[in-house]
DNA sequence: GCGCGTGACAACGTATACAATAAGCGGCAT
DNA sequence: ATGCCGCTTATTGTATACGTTGTCACGCGC
C-alpha cells in the first residue's frame, strides 16, 4: 500500500536511478518493520538480533542495520552490549514501575487538553481505533490488539497538540508494550476496550478533568493485571541464596 | 596539528590491547564534548558540524562521529538534513512553547516525589549547584551559568526517582537551552537563581505542593523572559511581504 | 575426574575506499 | 548584459575489508 508516491518520484527523477529508489526511506521502512515486530510481540524479549542477519534479510549492509539499531537502542526497544551484538530489551522490573508512572503522569495531564481542541473527525478517528482492536482482541489476535491499543494510546496523545509530549507518549507506549511481554499474565490483555469507549465519550463531552481520572484508573488497572516480579536476573545473588 | 590526542594513545600503545584503549568510553567522551559545546552555545543553533572536519579534530574517522551525530539527531540537539549534512538545530517557535509546556507537566508533577525523597545530602549538592551558577552569573560566564542551571533541573528531576521521567527532563533541558540561544533576550538570563534557593527550602521541608506551584511559575518566568517569535524562516514569505 | 588454559571461530567495532548527489561557478548563447 | 546549462567540487551515504574481542570446545595437568 502507499505507493501513489511512485510515480511523482519516477516522473521527478527522469528514472535515471540506480537500484534504491529512496535511500533514506527504505531505512525507515525496515526501522518500522523491526519496530512493528517487537511492538508486536513477534519478536520477544531477549531475542537476539544479529547484524548479518538482519542485513542479509533486509537486503542491504551491515552499516545500514546498525544505523537502525542504534536508533532502537536510544528509543530502548533494544539493548546494545558492547561487544555482543543486539537484542530485544528486557525490561525490568523498576523499569515497568517508571514507565507506568511517566504515563500515568503524562497522559493523565494531556487529558484537559485533548478535551478542549477534540473535533467530530478526531473522535471518529479514535473510535476506529478502539473499533479495530475490540475486533482483534475478539479474533484473538494479541499482536494487533496490542499495537492498536499503543495506537490508540499514541493517537489521544497526539491530539492534545503537543508533538513533543506525544512522541514521549509514543515511545513509552512501546516500552509498555515490552513490559506486557515480560511480565504480562497469558489470560489477561493490557487495555479493556470499555474503558477506551468510555474515555472517548468523556473527551468528546469535554470533561477532561473526569477523562483524565478515567485515564489514570485505566492504567493502574492495566498494571494491576502484571505481574511485576523481577525473574531470576542474570546475576542469581548466590551470596543472598546460601549465605543465609 | 591535533596531536592532543597523543597521551591517551601512547597509554594505549604501552599495554597490548592495541590502540583502542577503550573504544566505547572515547565515543562517550567525544560525545559529551559536543553535546557540551552546544549547550553551553560555544556552538551556536544553525552552526553546521561538517563530519570530516569533527573526525580529524577527536582524531578518529567519520564513522564513529556519524555515529554520534545521529544520537544527538535523535535527542534532537543537530538536525540531519539528508544529503546536506548536520547542524546545530534551530528550534521552532512551536518547539519552544512545547518544551516549556512539557516541562511545566513533568518538572513540576515531579514535586511532591521529590520533596517526599529528599535527603540531606541531595540538599547539600542542589546548593551546590545552585551556588555554582550564581557564581557564573557573577563572574558573567554566561556558557556556565547555563550548563549549572540545566544540571540543576535536571538533577532535582533525578531525585524523584524515576529515571525515565529524569531522562526525558535532561533533554527537555538541553533542549531549553538551545532555545534560550535562539529566542533569549541579550540582557536577561534563564533561570534566577534565587528561585531555585527558594526551591530547596519548599523541598526540604517537604512541601511538595507548593514547590510544585512555584516551579511552575518559575518555568513560566524563564519563558517570559524570551522573544518567542518566529523569526525569517528560510521561506520568508514573499506574498505576504510583498503583495499586502 | 575435574578444572583450567589455550586455540579456533564468530560477531562486532572501526577505518577506508567508492559511489552518488547537490551546490557553486564559469562559459556560452541569446 | 543576462540568463541558462553543463562541469567541477565538495560532502554525504554505502559497502566492504580488517582488526579486536568474547565465546566455545578440546586437551592437558593436577
Amino acid at each position: 500500500m502507499s505507493q501513489h508516491q511512485d510515480l511523482a518520484g519516477q516522473r521527478a527523477s527522469g528514472s535515471r536511478r540506480g537500484k534504491g529508489g529512496d535511500g533514506a526511506e527504505r531505512h525507515e521502512v525496515i526501522y518500522r518493520s523491526i519496530s512493528d515486530a517487537i511492538i508486536e510481540h513477534r519478536l520477544k524479549p531477549g531475542a537476539r538480533l544479529r547484524e548479518d542477519a538482519l542485513a542479509e534479510v533486509f537486503g542491504i549492509s551491515r552499516t545500514g542495520i546498525r544505523k537502525i539499531l542504534q536508533r532502537l537502542a536510544l528509543e530502548q526497544l533494544v539493548t546494545l552490549t558492547p561487544r555482543r551484538g543486539a537484542s530485544v530489551t528486557r525490561p525490568t522490573a523498576d523499569e515497568a514501575r517508571e514507565v507506568f508512572e511517566a504515563r500515568q503522569m503524562v497522559e493523565c495531564g494531556l487529558m484537559p487538553a485533548v478535551a478542549q481542541r477534540l473535533d467530530e473527525q478526531s473522535v471518529n478517528a479514535l473510535r476506529e481505533l478502539s473499533a479495530q482492536e475490540q475486533k482483534a482482541l475478539q479474533e484473538g489476535d494479541h499482536s494487533a490488539a496490542i499495537r492498536h491499543s499503543a495506537d490508540f494510546h499514541t493517537h489521544i496523545a497526539r491530539l492534545a497538540g503537543n508533538a513533543t509530549l506525544a512522541e514521549f507518549v509514543e515511545r513509552l507506549c512501546f516500552r509498555s508494550s515490552l513490559i506486557l511481554a515480560v511480565y504480562g499474565r497469558p489470560g489477561h490483555l493490557g487495555c479493556e476496550t470499555h474503558d477506551h469507549e468510555a474515555l472517548i465519550s468523556l473527551l468528546r463531552e469535554g470533561r477532561g478533568q473526569e477523562a483524565a481520572t478515567l485515564m489514570g484508573h485505566h492504567l493502574r488497572a492495566v498494571e494491576a493485571t502484571l505481574a511485576i516480579v523481577e525473574e531470576d536476573q542474570e546475576a542469581p545473588d548466590l551470596h543472598q541464596i546460601f549465605l543465609n
